[in-house]
DNA sequence: CATCATCAATTACATCTGTAATCGTAAGCC
DNA sequence: GGCTTACGATTACAGATGTAATTGATGATG
């Protein structure tokens, strides 16, 4: 199941710290979204039908931890991407941000490295 | 305003070849998706209204052409995407694929290609 | 104990999206 | 010129999404 744009915003929440509150949530959230605290445990019980996150209880309320793994879900969205625009592959996506201009000195360097760095592992 | 999914499998017809009638671009897009006529025209009316497409009449049909452009679709697609989960910048997302292992032969050798010419350009 | 405050659960409702079917109209055919 | 056909335009309708408000239950408080 696909995991929506709103729901993301909670997501990354939890994935910065876990487990937590609702209300905890939501005060995270005030800073970026302009949410009701309902907007925020309705998007928290959708993803708990979706099974990306739990709840245990505590007390008289839940506290929510992840169950999807962000590394897991950065690396379906990205992969998504790549293959619906770069023919499944990270270098032409590369190349075209190279073509716009839009690599920043810092991008360049760690990409110098990192080829560096797969030559130096063979 | 946003081009969905299915529309963007429309987009893709029409940047391949353009202009192109509405049962042209459903019997390309027959190949990849299971889709009635009407879907299609559907597509394509609400990628007008969007201003994503115009249509030219031609005799008693129409043809469409894509008024936004691929490379700026794709530009804003991959910004979107490397901001929310890569800090907005590109070599994140290559770091991500490469712990993960996913870069081909070809990624590798293009990437070292890139890094080269950058490094002339100057 | 009756009341209030606090949660989660349920319900709401508009918009977007996927996927068409139907309607209306003009062009071609007998 | 009526009848069929081939289009686009309009309408349909269910599910996902954004964004809550309302309800119901339970613990805290006077």
């Amino acid at each position: 199941m696909q995991i929506s744009e709103a729901e993301s915003v909670v997501m990354e929440e939890l994935w910065r710290e876990s487990p937590r509150s609702a209300d905890d949530i939501a005060r995270a959230t005030a800073t970026s979204q302009d949410w009701q605290v309902a907007t925020v445990k309705t998007l928290l019980n959708r993803l708990l039908t979706k099974k990306a996150i739990t709840a245990e209880q505590d007390g008289r309320r839940y506290l929510y931890r992840p169950l999807l793994k962000r590394a897991d879900y950065v690396h379906a969205s990205s992969k998504s991407l790549l293959d619906r625009l770069f023919e499944g592959r990270v270098a032409p996506l590369v190349a075209h941000f190279s073509e716009r201009k839009k690599l920043s000195k810092k991008d360049i360097a760690e990409l110098r490295r990192l080829i560096e760095e797969i030559d130096n592992d063979r």
